[in-house]
DNA sequence: GAGTTTGAAACT
DNA sequence: CAGTTTCAAACTC
């Protein structure tokens, strides 16, 4: 299918990946080194060892504005079963609170000053969060600090979310090692090196724990100050209590056109974080999965064309002996609003991990968010601004992308699955979230071309509108049973925890649906670009509902479904078949919602185990020297002469090929039949279009004639012929055209002879009154 | 709008 | 893989 026209294509060249660097892994990796904690570069993305990359100042944002939040860092490995990275013992403690702590070892940098103090027991005790300038308060509280610890460590603290909320983050005892990580890379307590942290976000927060871990061969102490990177996370509310989460995150940037570009990517535990430490701010972030652990699949996504492609996407599955997931993005940190969501199982539930890593080498870094009472669901969405996806297709490719594209800066309420964002920064946080981000993931087009539109990218500041149709897949982590091919994934998929699907894992959503959470439940980040942007507010586009889009007549509104007994979970539902949710449809005892996710992620399981090809598009390219668009099948009709919306080529608009089973078949390009229907088909257009041409004149003419003659009427420098005929005239006019018969009646004419004398005298009647009219007002008229 | 026809999807 | 059933859309009246 074509989702996106090639002319858009070409102006996206470097944003697409390649797509035969596509690496579907299926095969679980065995426990590999990389789960005892030992650096280990993803399989996809062969990443170099961290050893030469100059330390980056490290920015780790937490956005939640739920209740007490406790961010643990530790810098810490993780144990070899991967499940903890943090530790809460023994570690430094940053609260942030409201009220105001006394004494403080943390030196707070007056550029970032807030209202941030730390407490004696290495709790910094943030005070009510100041807005970002312009932004609304209510949404997006932001505060920002910058801390150094006795031991060096630079922190700078960003809270976005409500304000007045505890926030605990606790940190690792300054003196600690944090780990045998730490301790090879020792980076940590370089003086320079900054850990912004920023915290916000939803309500419902359960503790989290942030570590920070460096793996071995981490060179941290070439870590430069001036350069920060960022990592929202944005956590859902409204979860249950639920086994520590876990997230790795393995920063790479890519600066394209920059020097001194280096990356780092350490596997900790079967999680690789990688970081590169461009001089100048990270551009790009790659995500790429990590893990040691056992199964997973991957999608490798080769950044040939830029350093700022994506590169890896990778899901992995749960396997019992390994119950860390990873999901991998490749993100482009010049452009943020990728989108990933992800879920924790459960409590005993193996952590999962989101590890972004780019080719070049990078610092590693280690966020662990998780812990006992941890939310269920995790979800990293885009930190500053909602993303806008878009669908590429590339000429020639196999694959269709997705290309999401963020807002600008912006505050969003957060609500229950409120994604939490994953994003980087620049040093400067603000400038990160201005520019614009796009992200491009191979997905699996929708069945038609219709609804795909492709906005224009928009730069910072633009009104964004969402695509409908585009949806990215993610991994279901949950259910092992359920990973189906991510090619082979309803059109547009995205995972995002499902509510009430207990431990069910992702939930497989429409894209359009991430952007109805976006605009309504998901939490705004407030994003760093909040602070650079005096207003921090975002426009949203409005949420498609079932393929409609508001954003205009670019998208046509897909017919709603009928469904009765299918529970819009088989493919006769057009909206199911599509990877749509049911949005206003008439659909009966529907399950084609988020709220029964489980069936609908068993039903998507279901179908491509029949058919992997279920999701595909039927109508595709042909064979070569073909028409470019066949049906994939064919079709098999007996009855209809495939001359009808029965038969799918004739509802597509193509003619039938060789790979129809059809009988009977008129649909082909010298059938006289369909020559026929084909004629009748245009005139029946051509007559509307004369008829709709027709009344528009009609009604133009109209309305000129009212416009024209109405000031003639009101002005009275002329009168309309028939104010002439007044009573008394017609009167007149009437005794005249009497005594004309009286007369032919006296004279015993003929009726013949009489009716042609009343004629003649209402001849010469209306001639007086046309003659009298141009005289005077009051014209007379005598027999 | 109800009923029929049709062919894809689902099932056996 | 083939035959049958189910299903929802297309179509007719």
């Amino acid at each position: 299918m074509d989702v996106v026209s090639p002319e858009l294509n070409s102006l996206l060249p470097d944003e697409i990946m390649d797509t035969e660097a596509i690496i579907m892994d299926d095969d679980p990796p065995s426990e590999s080194p990389a789960a005892s904690g030992q650096s280990q570069p993803s399989d996809d993305s062969p990443v170099p060892m961290e050893t030469d990359v100059p330390a980056v100042p490290e920015i780790v944002s937490l956005c939640s504005d739920a209740p007490p939040t406790q961010l643990t860092q530790a810098g810490t490995t993780s144990t070899p079963t991967g499940s903890t990275l943090c530790s809460t013992t023994s570690a430094t403690q940053l609260l942030l609170t409201s009220s105001t702590a006394s004494s403080s070892s943390f030196t707070l940098r007056p550029k970032l000053s807030a209202p941030f103090t730390l407490s004696a027991n290495h709790q910094i005790i943030l005070n009510k969060v100041a807005s970002s300038p312009g932004a609304d308060t209510t949404r997006s509280p932001c505060t920002t600090t910058t801390t150094t610890t006795p031991g060096g460590q630079q922190f700078m603290v960003t809270a976005i979310g409500k304000s007045g909320q505890p926030i605990v983050l606790q940190l690792p005892h300054t003196g600690s090692k944090s780990a045998s990580v730490q301790g090879l890379g020792e980076a940590k307590t370089n003086p320079q090196h900054f850990k912004v942290v920023t915290i916000g976000g939803r309500t419902d927060l359960k503790p989290v724990m942030v570590g920070k871990a460096v793996s071995s061969a981490s060179q941290v102490s070439t870590l430069q100050a001036q350069q920060l990177k960022t990592v929202q996370i944005a956590k859902k509310t409204q979860v249950s209590s639920a086994g520590p989460i876990k997230f790795v995150f393995t920063k790479a940037v890519n600066n394209k056109g920059l020097t001194a570009q280096t990356s780092v990517s350490n596997v900790i535990t079967g999680r690789v974080l990688s970081t590169s430490s461009p001089v100048t701010p990270p551009r790009t972030i790659t995500l790429s999965e990590t893990l040691g652990s056992s199964s997973s699949s991957k999608i490798a996504i080769s950044p040939l064309k830029s350093p700022s492609k994506l590169t890896v996407v990778s899901v992995a599955s749960q396997v019992p002996n390994s119950p860390q997931k990873s999901v991998s993005l490749p993100l482009n940190m010049a452009h943020l609003g990728h989108q990933i969501l992800l879920q924790q199982s459960t409590a005993t539930s193996p952590a999962k991990v989101v590890s972004i890593h780019s080719t070049t080498m990078k610092p590693v870094q280690t966020v662990t968010v998780g812990g006992v009472g941890a939310p269920q669901f995790k979800t990293i969405f885009p930190l500053s601004t909602p993303s806008n996806v878009q669908q590429i297709q590339v000429p020639g490719s196999r694959f269709h992308y997705v290309r999401l594209v963020t807002a600008t800066t912006g505050s969003s309420t957060g609500q229950a699955g409120s994604p939490i964002t994953n994003s980087s920064m620049t040093a400067k946080p603000m400038v990160v979230n201005t520019t614009q981000v796009r992200m491009s993931v191979p997905i699996v087009p929708a069945q038609t071309m219709k609804q795909v539109v492709p906005k224009p990218l928009t730069s910072s500041g633009q009104v964004l509108t969402t695509q409908t149709q585009q949806r990215l897949i993610m991994p279901a982590t949950s259910l092992p049973q359920i990973q189906p091919n991510l090619t082979n994934l309803p059109p547009g998929t995205v995972l995002a925890p499902a509510p009430g699907s207990g431990n069910m894992g992702y939930a497989v959503l429409p894209a359009q649906y991430v952007t109805q959470l976006q605009q309504s439940a998901y939490v705004t980040l407030a994003s760093s670009s909040g602070f650079s942007t005096p207003t921090g507010i975002q426009t949203q586009a409005r949420l498609p509902l079932n393929g409609l889009s508001t954003s205009g007549a670019a998208f046509r509104p897909r017919k709603p479904c009928n469904c009765t007994k299918s529970q819009c979970l088989k493919l006769y539902c057009d909206c199911f078949a599509n990877g749509e949710f049911c949005q206003s449809c008439n659909c009966t005892n529907c399950f084609n919602n988020l709220e029964h996710e489980t069936d609908r992620a068993k039903a998507i399981k279901a179908c491509l185990d029949r058919n992997p090809e279920a999701f595909k598009p039927k109508i595709g390219k042909g064979k070569e020297g073909e028409s470019d668009r066949r049906h994939s099948k064919g079709c098999n009709c007996k009855r209809s002469g495939c001359l009808k919306n029965y038969c799918e080529c004739y509802e597509a608009k193509i003619m039938c090929s060789s790979t129809c089973k059809c009988v009977g078949c008129k649909n082909f390009e010298e059938s006289p039949e369909r020559k026929t229907l084909m004629h009748l088909a245009d005139a029946a257009e051509v007559r509307v279009q004369q008829q709709t041409a027709a009344k528009t004149k009609l009604s133009s003419q109209i309305s000129d004639l009212l416009t024209r003659t109405t000031p003639a009427i009101t002005s009275g420098g002329g009168r309309m012929p028939y104010t002439f005929v007044t009573k008394e005239v017609a009167e007149v006019t009437c005794e005249c055209l009497l005594e004309q018969a009286e007369q032919a009646e006296l004279n015993q004419q003929p009726q013949a002879t009489a009716e042609r004398m009343i004629l003649e005298e209402f001849g010469r009647c209306l001639m007086r009154i046309i003659s009298s009219a141009g005289k005077t007002d009051c014209p007379s008229i005598n027999c």
